[in-house]
DNA sequence: GAGAGACTACTCGGATACAGTCTGTCCGAGTAAATCCGG
DNA sequence: CCGGATTTACTCGGACAGACTGTATCCGAGTAGTCTCTC
């Protein structure tokens, strides 16, 4: 159970993304060069976000992608659900049914002990993932970066923002 | 990103294999019949519980399983890592590292920021399955299901242990 | 009745097959800015 | 010089292929009880 590198590329442009000056588009062309990434299969990553509404999109030349909120608002919660999904990372199949020794008309209390405490351990995991934001990130590298790296950075995003 | 199905099986088999009489084995025949799962399939979790040491298991007829630890000492991460792998839910993969802005000789300080909040989340979620053990289930289920049912269920299990 | 050998029921491991997902590529349709061309 | 037509650069969506993983089945080897047969 691992999740996809589409995540991990996700959370990375979201970061590139989150220090694009206001009402500028980056291109998907830009965000693959700049990581080294398949365009194609990159944009695959981005469309999910784009279907979640956690960025905005604009056609034709000078097109790509910006952050639809505020980085303050965006968790990391939220990038990883729209990549991977918001189902739960259990699945009770219910196998319980089966114990040969219970009657036909028995009708369950509650949901699977075992599911419950699986679920509680995905909450736990989720809760953690909500509890980040894209500017807590930003915050982080800004903190432990060479200044003269991020300053390039940037500069290497604004000249290609569109 | 979905635990497989073993994981839940693997669960389910050792919440019986604990209510069993010490010393006494149980079959995969009979574990697969009572969750009506496939014999030979249910057999690899079986054995991924066996090889990580959390169930013991003996050759010849009357043979099978029994738990290797007390259920005090039996975690439900335990059971999930046999299965699943102890390998974390999140890779790294350096694409930091191809920043046309770094310097060829840049030195990274720390693991990328990233991952670290990845990583953090699914410390959590290993807590959280730390923290439950297989008796605190039998306890709960104890406690949930109808008396008949669970005396049926022991019952059926002892009739068929080795 | 006792002991040796055959038998049986089980685990274990490997081989195999199939389906679904992940990764990656390609292409056509649609859109908006930039460019070109005719008046 | 200006406005409309064309070109260009991008996103979006679907189709497709290959690799890997998860699910499932089958079989042979090894092991430990049980049964049988002989003395």
């Amino acid at each position: 159970m691992i999740l996809k590198s589409q995540v991990e590329w996700a959370l990375h442009c979201c970061a590139i993304l989150a220090g694009l000056p206001e009402g500028r588009y980056l291109s998907t062309k830009a965000l693959a060069e700049f990581h080294g990434l398949p365009k194609e299969y990159l944009s695959k990553a981005l469309q999910s976000l784009s279907q979640a509404g956690l960025v905005h999109t604009t056609l034709g030349p000078s097109g790509g992608y910006r952050l639809a909120r505020s980085p303050e608002d965006l968790t990391f919660l939220d990038i990883v659900e729209a990549v991977e999904g918001k189902t739960r990372t259990f699945v009770c199949n219910e196998i319980r049914a089966n114990n040969p020794c219970r009657p036909k008309d028995h009708r369950e209390s509650a949901p699977c002990a075992i599911a419950r405490v699986m679920w509680g351990a995905d909450e736990a995991w989720r809760q953690k993932l909500r509890s980040v934001t894209i500017a807590d990130l930003g915050r982080t590298l800004a903190r432990e970066l060479p200044q003269a790296l991020l300053q390039d950075t940037i500069d290497w995003v604004e000249d290609r923002a569109g």
